[in-house]
DNA sequence: CAAGCTTTGTAACAATTGTTACTGTATTGC
DNA sequence: GCAATACAGTAACAATTGTTACAAAGCTTG
């Protein structure tokens, strides 16, 4: 594991912190489409992800959903770290996009590591910035855009995060990520289809303009 | 000074970082509707609100704009921390809600306290998680609530912030804050008067029901 | 108080998004 | 292969929100 660690954190955390990740994390590898992050549930560890991506929806009550963000190598769940930190549920949902390797720290280090590491410190508070600037983003995109560009946005981040043209993904998953209904986004794709921006399939989806 | 610090903050932070916040600390009295944040600034200095209400908005580059949250005593921006820390341009406005105390801490010290106070590193870790949660539950109505629900819960939050049931304001500086036009608010207004929901004069609007 | 400005009310209409219903076509499991 | 199921296309319509336009009422200032 150590060499992975040090691979995606090495220019982040100290030899030191580098190697207290090793002995307490957990290395894990989950296939794409798992739930890593349950609504309301409690959370025990805290995620490094080492490699793949991970989507956090927001979930309400009646089943309602809405993409937030996407995690990437490097990158660590801000949400986590404050249930961690302030022990509060979660109020959020995480997937795995892509098949994902990630280190599961045990949250008691965590509070020890921001005491003792500033480099840890440093990451903590990175990672909120990054996670408040994305979330104030996708607030953008809900507020600011029509349906059918925060359908191309959600097409060409999805398409970035998981290195592919070509989306595997169904229309109605789509609906839920956004937060609208199948007949909008099949609605809105052939739009898109007749410009000449995607190419569609059963299935999936090739976007063709980068 | 050292009395309202204490009186707000003494039972977050030790003597010793209380009695820091006095020296280096600039006292500030802020009348409503000014603007402490612009956005693309930089910013120098953090707020330490004492007494009275700051509203925070996402601002576009189109002059769009949006409410994103209020700040009240006892809180710090969020984003000015992650611009302070990270260096960043800021992405928001802050604005005065109504007459406000607050007490400006120079960005030096932040980092200096974040390795010798525990007790300044919880209040930065909560308070990244309060502006987190109340961003996603911005986001929470802004895509899951109607136009009427969502103006209904501004109009409660602004009343619980000044602490009064009758709030001073036009319909379109509702409009601007929820980011629609005015005569939609008018027309929801109308309605929520037909309820029995508020009862409306010109340049005020009483909450009946809170 | 008269002119000018701001604020609010309202109607008529446009655009966007949401809903229901029904179709056809792939895919899966037996 | 056949039935069941999942997925996508489309139309027709409803609801919500946005836009334009204009009138009336209240405040401000000379």
């Amino acid at each position: 594991m150590i060499k992975e660690i040090k691979n995606k954190y090495g220019h982040l955390f100290e030899d030191e912190l580098l190697e207290e990740i090793n002995q307490v994390g957990t290395f894990k590898e989950i296939p794409e489409g798992f739930e890593l992050i349950k609504p309301g549930s409690y959370i025990k560890f805290m995620p490094l992800i080492i490699s793949g991506a991970i989507k956090v929806l927001r979930g309400d009550h009646d089943g309602d959903e809405l993409l937030l963000y996407f995690l990437e190598q490097g990158d660590t769940c801000a949400m986590t770290l404050s249930c961690c930190l302030g022990h509060h549920k979660s109020e959020i949902k995480a997937i795995a996009e892509t098949d994902t390797k990630l280190v599961m720290i045990p949250i008691k280090k965590m509070e020890e590591w921001t005491t003792k590491y500033k480099s840890w410190r440093n990451f903590v508070f990175s990672s909120y910035h990054k996670r408040l600037v994305e979330t104030i983003e996708t607030i953008d995109s809900i507020a600011f855009l029509n349906m059918d560009d925060r359908l191309l946005k959600y097409l060409k981040d999805k398409a970035k995060i998981s290195h592919t043209k070509i989306i595997n993904t169904t229309h109605q998953q789509i609906a839920y990520d956004l937060h609208t209904s199948r007949v909008v986004i099949s609605r809105l794709l052939k739009k898109l289809e007749k410009k000449g921006i995607v190419k569609l399939n059963r299935n999936n989806i090739e976007v063709l303009e980068l």
